[in-house]
DNA sequence: TCAGTGACTCCCC
DNA sequence: CGGGGAGCCACTG
């Protein structure tokens, strides 16, 4: 199957307003946990015209990446519109804005209980 | 078909 | 906290 795009665009589509998702937990909602270098890239080639709150995808150390492809201003920007703040160092409070979608959601993306418990455990559920 | 690429992540120091 | 390095893997030409 290849249909690992559709799903990344699905799951982005329904981060909420003021909350955030890593690159890393979209790959793995998406259905392959290691592919989060293809969730940016995936963004980046297709990010815009896909009229995603693209925005809320940033990475796992709470900071944003895409200053790299010179829209760190206008990202960082955007976030703190919904009302998110930034630390000295560039960093938002993941503890505090990481999302993660309720359990019917999950199921209607497929995702196994087992990737759901780790991922669970791992944000220290 | 296949090697190159990179909006990533983790680990070590 | 920050920088360097290795591993990752769907996408692309």
């Amino acid at each position: 199957m290849h249909d690992f795009g559709e799903k990344v665009f699905a799951i982005i589509g329904k981060i909420p307003r003021g909350k955030v998702l890593t690159y890393g937990q979209v790959a793995t909602l998406a259905g392959v946990p290691r592919a989060a270098r293809i969730v940016g890239g995936i963004l980046y080639q297709r990010g815009l015209a896909a009229r995603l709150p693209w925005q809320r995808v940033i990475n796992a150390q709470g900071k944003l990446s895409t200053y790299r492809v010179g829209m760190g201003e206008e990202q960082r920007r955007l976030l703190e519109t919904e009302g998110i703040k930034f630390d000295k160092a560039g960093a938002l409070d993941l503890k505090r804005h990481q999302w993660w979608p309720p359990p019917k959601m999950l199921k209607g993306w497929e995702v196994s209980e087992e990737t759901a418990f780790q991922i669970e455990e791992r944000l220290g559920f």
